[in-house]
RNA sequence: GUGGGUGUAGCUCAACUGGUUAGAGCACGAGACUGUGGCUCUCGGGGUUGCGGGUUCAAAUCCCGUCACUCACCCCA
């Protein structure tokens, strides 16, 4: 075996395609019910989209992007191609760049596409990897947020996911969070030589982060340490409690988890995460929240956002444990006893299809008994068998796999027998 | 980027302390049933034991290197 796929990539070969379909329909089902229209944009987008947005600290952008070889890139004279890491940045690119916020500022839209990361594979996390997810652009309402964060616990319900844990927390606006930064850099000060080595540069670079840190040391260090929430400024503890009332009136069960740190520089209040216990390390299905700033920020007027992204491998690893899609065969296997036969086969396998009937034959001279076989492991409803015998009377025998019932049907009628 | 685990047939795994020609189940192919699938039985094809080197009379087995896969850290969907 010479030839491999790249690291951290995948196949989805045709067996697993029904689950990816089921999922991939009943998305499509929700979103669209929820109002949601699709967008796509490019898979590969400039570099400096993503570093502005994401934040220049965070790993994604530090060490995780692809960055496409071209002319431009040898000369060095333009901004470099990039494959893109998530679509929150891309879709709000696309947004201002048709002008969407002078003429139609409120959109839902919804996206299915892959993303890349030059990360470690492991389990729940690829190279390429697929993601869904939707953006509300033009609004600040509290009701956005729990639309969103509605959208995604139905959809996981809709595929039969039950069993996920929604965390839900606020950032504050870029006013609390300076406040709250302040005092929890006063906080740590003293202890900022027991953290651990990423938590000691969290400290200088986004110093947030120490709070979801998995470092007992550092979980116990600001364990003490009043939460995010006390520093709320007014507007934002209003839209926080707005969002709470939201989802309990909808009976959307949520825990508070005031350590929930979202890794984009761009999230503003409302953030979330739902998470499976089945997934292993790499347990969280879904991240999102709201980005009231990113639009400003691209050069937009200012204006309120919130969105989220689901991990479409992730969710296909739970759906494969729970659930089973049977792949759906032809409904006619057209059997051939003789080569000789073999083009008047064809034309009625043509003829078959022109009709609108799923069929199949065999090509290759194989035994009769072979050719059963077959139409039993492709799962074909019916073989039809058009032999010397039929040819000569203008019919063929069709027997019904399931019961195994056979009988003469003239060739004319065939189709409607078959479509009964 | 760092660490752990695992590499034997298409798949899942065997092979005592190093010792004949590396086995089994499943899958695949043919037949039993010369015009009929699943079940059963019989037979058959299939291996550079990841790769390279070393130790040894002898290596799937021990040592070194390397690659791949995998899980975890980190990060995130």
């Amino acid at each position: 075996m010479r030839l491999k796929k790249p690291q951290g990539t995948e196949d989805i070969l045709p067996e697993q395609i029904p689950l990816w379909r089921y999922l991939e329909d009943t998305v499509r089902n929700t979103f669209e019910r929820y109002n949601y229209s699709e967008i796509r944009t490019p898979i590969m987008e400039f570099y400096s989209l993503f570093n502005r947005s994401i934040g220049e600290t965070t790993d994604i952008i530090e060490k995780e992007m692809y960055f496409l070889r071209t002319r431009e890139h040898e000369e060095g004279t333009k901004d470099l191609l990039t494959l893109r890491p998530e679509l929150t940045a891309p879709i709000v690119r696309a947004y201002l760049e048709h002008n969407f916020d002078k003429t139609r500022s409120f959109q839902k839209w919804y996206y299915y596409g892959p993303l890349f990361r030059h990360e470690r594979p492991q389990k729940g996390r690829l190279r390429q990897f697929h993601q869904i997810g939707v953006e509300v652009l033009g609004s600040y309402d509290a009701f956005s947020d729990v639309e969103v964060i509605d959208l995604a616990m139905t959809l996981l319900r809709l595929l039969g996911i039950n069993d996920c844990q929604l965390d839900l927390n606020s950032m504050g606006c870029p006013d609390c969070r300076k406040t709250y930064s302040k005092a929890l850099r006063e906080a740590l000060e003293g202890s900022v030589s027991k953290l651990c080595e990423n938590c000691q540069q969290r400290f200088n670079k986004n110093i947030l982060r120490i709070l979801d840190c998995k470092d007992k040391r550092c979980y116990e260090i600001s364990f003490n340490i009043a939460s995010l929430d006390r520093y709320l400024c007014q507007r934002c503890n209003e839209h926080f409690r707005k969002v709470k009332k939201g989802l309990e009136d909808n009976r959307i069960a949520y825990r508070l988890n005031n350590r929930l740190v979202r890794g984009f520089d761009y999230y503003t209040k409302t953030v979330f995460e739902i998470t499976h216990s089945g997934l292993g390390a790499q347990n969280a299905l879904c991240g999102g929240g709201r980005y009231d700033g990113l639009i400003a920020q691209f050069g937009g007027p200012p204006t309120g956002a919130v969105g989220f992204a689901m991990g479409v491998e992730r969710i296909i690893e739970v759906l494969a444990a729970k659930k089973r899609i049977e792949p759906r065969g032809p409904s006619v296997y057209l059997a051939v006893t003789d080569e000789s036969l073999k083009s008047e086969c064809y034309k009625l396998l043509r003829e078959l299809r022109e009709n609108l009937v799923s069929a199949e034959m065999d090509y290759e001279q194989k035994s009769l008994k072979a050719q059963f076989r077959n139409a039993d492991r492709i799962k074909a409803r019916f073989v039809a068998v058009l032999g010397t015998k039929e040819l000569s009377k203008g019919t063929v025998t069709l027997k019904e796999m399931a019961t195994g019932k056979e009988r003469e049907v003239e060739l004319k009628s065939l189709v409607e027998t078959i479509k009964e």
